[in-house]
DNA sequence: AAGTAATATTGCAATATTACGATGAATAAT
DNA sequence: ATTATTCATCGTAATATTGCAATATTACTT
């Protein structure tokens, strides 16, 4: 069916498996890197170091703004996207918290 | 298309990517939380307990063995899955690096 | 041996994801 | 004004994921 069955799954579980979507593509790990890597707030070379076509980018630039995890400025013709740190924290809590929540075993 | 341009990323990239697939659907983060809070090593309470049915639940398991998460032990003809804490501590701290290389900002 | 219980595997339908060419909208440059 | 640049969106093809019924497999029970 390749749909997920929501209303079995604690808010929790639906927003650890949201985040790790996220990050479930080397590409969009790249995106995430490169922005946070550039000062200079530098917006579409991001089609230059990633290597996939612009619409490309563009659609995986779109999920990780749907996490919350993009703020973007106009500058000229260029956007600038940069990483929402505050939200990245946020989501970086969540992780952690669930590594650290389980990680008991039995055998 | 739906295939991953896996040469144009780096093996970190993809590496960080794999496992956060694992973690990229309730139901596996559910199992996982399941798993290692039965400290008896309980099995297929694991279908009970998330509510899919049997095959479904196998196929999640079978992602999770394959990120190497998932310890199991025959008893009889029950099998025992249990968190593998080693490999789940790998990710983790594979994860934590993540976040904390990728966390400057610009705007 | 026959029946039952626990898992895995297979096959398939529904939907989601990934990738890109074509196109569109906005702005800068000429 | 025209053209070029930057980015988003649309449409579409290829592939992956999710879910389950049916079936297979294995091991315990009787």
């Amino acid at each position: 069916m390749g749909v997920t069955k929501m209303s079995l799954h604690t808010t929790e579980q639906i927003e650890i498996a949201e985040i790790a979507k996220v990050l479930a593509h080397p590409a969009r790990v790249a995106i995430l890197q490169y922005i946070s890597k550039q000062e200079g707030c530098i917006c579409n070379d991001i089609v230059d170091e990633v290597g996939l076509a612009q619409p490309t980018i563009s659609q995986h630039l779109q999920v990780i703004r749907k996490a919350g995890l993009l703020k973007g400025t106009f500058e000229g013709r260029n956007l600038c996207y940069c990483l929402d740190v505050d939200r990245f924290k946020e989501l970086q809590k969540t992780f952690t918290s669930f590594f650290n929540t389980t990680s008991a075993s039995c055998c």
